[in-house]
DNA sequence: CCGTTTTGTAGTATTAATTCGACAATTGTG
DNA sequence: CACAATTGTCGAATTAATACTACAAAACGG
C-alpha cells in the first residue's frame, strides 16, 4: 500500500499519515506539502493512490489533479477539502478526481473512501452527495442555477473575502475592468445584487 | 505531559496527537471533537496545555476558551486557527488565550508554540505577529472595540447589509462624503478594513 | 461539422467612492 | 469650568468602480 498525501498544513498531513498508518500498518505514506512536490514525487515511484488538499498554494491542487490525469491515467486521485460544496466538489470530479471528501469526516469513512477509489469507485462525501442529488433532480424545473467559470469563481472567492475590484486585477494580473465584467457576470449567475451578498452567501456555504 | 487537543476534523486532531506524541513520547493526548467535550474533559483531570480550534460546531471555542479561564485560571490555552486574521486572534488573546496559531504552520513551530505557553509566556503566529506590528507602525493605535456614536451604528449596519456609500447617503438624506467619513470612521475603531469585514461581523454578532 | 453560447479579456466613457482638510456643535474630564 | 476629544457634517480633488461594448477562442449542441 503507497500512498501519496498532499497538503500545506503539516498538521492535516500528519494525521492523514496516522489514520492511514493505523489501517495499512506496512503502507508507505509519503507528504507533499505542495503540488510541485505532489508532481515530482507522483512522477517518482509506483502509488496506489493520491489523497490531496483542493486548495494550496501555488499551483493548486485542482492542477496537481490534471497534471495527474495525463501521466498517471489509472493513478486514484482523491481529492480532500475543508469546504462541503458543490462548486469545489464539480470541478475536482470533472478534473477527474477518483473522490472528493471534505476534510471534516471521521476516519473510518477516510478510510473507507480510500478502499472505494483503490477499486476504481467514485466517492463522494455523504453531505455532499445529497446536495448533488437534490439538485439534479431540481434541475428539470426551475433552472436558475448557473455554474461559474473557473476565473469567475477565482474572482467571487476574492470578493467574497472583501478584495476591491483593483486588488483582484492585481492579484490576477489582469485589467480592472475585466474584474469588474467577471464580477457582473457572476452576480447575474447567482442572482445576486452586492458584493455583501457575496460575502453572506459564502459565509453560508462555508466557502470562506 | 498531559495535552487536550480540540478540533472537530479527525484528521485534524490525529494530526496534532501525532505531531505532539514525536515530541513527547510518553505524554497523554486527550481528543475533544467539539467544545462540550473539551469543557467535560478539562474538568475531569489534571491538564498542562490545551490546544483548541477556534471556530467548532455548536458552542465555539472561545466560548470554551472563557469557561476554562474561569474554572482553571492557570491551564494555558493555545487557539489554532485557519484564519491568520487579526479580528480572531485579538478576540482570542482578549479571552484569555495563551497563544494563536495557524494552522498552516510546521510542526516544529507547533511543538515550539507549546514549549512557550508552557512556560507562561504568550505565542503568536508569526504571519500575524508581523501584521498586528505593522498595524501598530503604522499610525495611532486604532484601540479595538471603540463604542460606535448613534449615527456611525446606522452606517454600519446599512454597511454591513451591503448598502453602498450613496445609498446610505439618499437613505440618511446626508451627503455620500459625510457617508464615506463615517464609513472611515467605523472601520477605523473597528480595526477593520472592508465592507466584507462588516458583514462578517455583524452576522457573527447577529446584528444582521 | 457548423452555428450558437460561453468564456476570457479589455477600452472608453461615465459614475461612485475615497482622501484630505475643515469647522461648528456636543461631550467628557481633570 | 475650561480644554481636549468626539461627533456631525461637507466640498474639492483624486481614485476606483461600473456600464457598455467588443471580439477572439473555446466549448457545446445538434
Amino acid at each position: 500500500m503507497k500512498v501519496l498525501v498532499a497538503d500545506d498544513h503539516a498538521i492535516v498531513r500528519k494525521g492523514l499519515k496516522q489514520i492511514l498508518l493505523d489501517e495499512y500498518p506496512f503502507g508507505v505514506i509519503e507528504e507533499c506539502a505542495n503540488a510541485e512536490e505532489l508532481l515530482q514525487k507522483a512522477n517518482n515511484g509506483q502509488w496506489d493512490v493520491v489523497i490531496s488538499d483542493i486548495s494550496m498554494p501555488g499551483r493548486s491542487g485542482l492542477e496537481a489533479l490534471h497534471q495527474i490525469r495525463l501521466s498517471h491515467p489509472r493513478l486514484p486521485v482523491l481529492i480532500l477539502s475543508m469546504h462541503p460544496e458543490e462548486q469545489y466538489a464539480i470541478r475536482a470530479l470533472k478534473a477527474g478526481a477518483s473522490g472528493y471528501c471534505s476534510k471534516d469526516l471521521a476516519h473510518e469513512e477516510l478510510v473507507n473512501a480510500v478502499r472505494r477509489v483503490l477499486t476504481g469507485k467514485k466517492y463522494i462525501t455523504p453531505s455532499l452527495a445529497e446536495t448533488l442529488a437534490t439538485q439534479l433532480d431540481e434541475e428539470s424545473q426551475p433552472e436558475p442555477y448557473k455554474r461559474l467559470s473557473d476565473r469567475e469563481f477565482d474572482v467571487f472567492k476574492l470578493l467574497a473575502t472583501g478584495k476591491s475590484v483593483s486588488e483582484i486585477a492585481e492579484i490576477l494580473s489582469l485589467s480592472a475592468t475585466t474584474i469588474s465584467t467577471y464580477r457582473a457576470r457572476v452576480l447575474a449567475k447567482m442572482s445576486l445584487k452586492t458584493n455583501a451578498d457575496l460575502t453572506r452567501y459564502a459565509l453560508e456555504k462555508k466557502l470562506i
